[in-house]
DNA sequence: ATAATTTTGCGATTCATTATCATAATCGAT
DNA sequence: ATCGATTATGATAATGAATCGCAAAATTAT
């Protein structure tokens, strides 16, 4: 059993809800797509592959990986939520490609620490934080400047 | 004329649109209401002094600012646009206390910086970027302890 | 003042997400 | 394995912020 799987198990039952193979798929394919997915991207992605489950519990699924520990949600501007794995992964921010919506991870600890330093200064305790660079990205550069 | 007025002027002027005491009134309000404010917020803030303003050209107008460069639009992460006049107002970022709900700005231009050299590494050019720090502020803070 | 153009308020519409609810599935205790 | 209590599901309706469409009103150049 992944860790994933252990993980959101052990939130399931810790809560009283129960193990169910639309929690199991979902949390596979959520697994197996892309980072930064949409809950309608899933839901995509699963009828694709033959399954029944329904968009409202792409949605509450979706939910209970953030509330386990396993996923956090992101709204990077365009209108909808999209969710990523963050169990067992480093914290990092996001450069976004407003021209072909290319979301590019960095850590910079420098930042985390200046960020410290700003709330400190301001009596602020941090809980989280949201830093997202927005413009165009290498290869989006490089054809524009080509036309 | 206020310098803000001159400027949504001269936009509206330079794209065949037009005056309107709507327009005027609108820019009025927002110059006096309270940084960060919600589309609602104002509507309800102009209601109460006797205006009989839509709401559709709340938005509408609130839009305008935005494209004559005399607003920018924030979201926060409470599902709803907020509003802060960006004119002849030194660029800053945010912290967010999600207990009162008070936004204090700041301005750390080492961060800044640091965004950029981010961005030179990645091949990115930025065109804008969103700090904001979510966490409890000092008032907020000295209550939940003394309780 | 006239006429062309833009704006307004109202209500309808959109879109992402959540709520409702009847039915189905899960799971611990027997 | 069956039962019973509880939770989950799918379909659909509802929500809420924001936008759209349109007829009537206002603005502006002539
Ligand atoms: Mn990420
Ligand atoms: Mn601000
Ligand atoms: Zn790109
Ligand atoms: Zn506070």
């Amino acid at each position: 059993m992944k860790k994933e799987e252990a993980l959101l198990k052990d939130h399931i039952s810790k809560h009283n809800l129960k193990v169910t193979k639309e929690r199991s798929a979902i949390l596979r394919a959520f697994l197996d797509s892309e980072r930064h997915i949409t809950a309608e991207e899933l839901y995509r992605n699963m009828r694709e592959d033959g399954s029944s489950i329904g968009l409202a519990t792409i949605y509450r699924t979706l939910n209970l990986f953030c509330e386990s520990g396993l996923a956090e949600q992101r709204q990077f501007g365009d209108g909808q939520a999209r969710y990523e794995l963050t169990y067992n992964v480093k914290h990092h921010d996001h450069l976004i490609c407003e021209e072909c919506h290319r979301i590019i991870e960095f850590e910079n600890q420098e930042i985390e620490a200046l960020q410290e330093k700003v709330a400190q200064k301001n009596g602020f305790k941090i809980f989280s934080h949201k830093l997202e660079l927005y413009g165009i990205c290498a290869s989006c550069s490089a054809k524009k400047t080509a036309s």
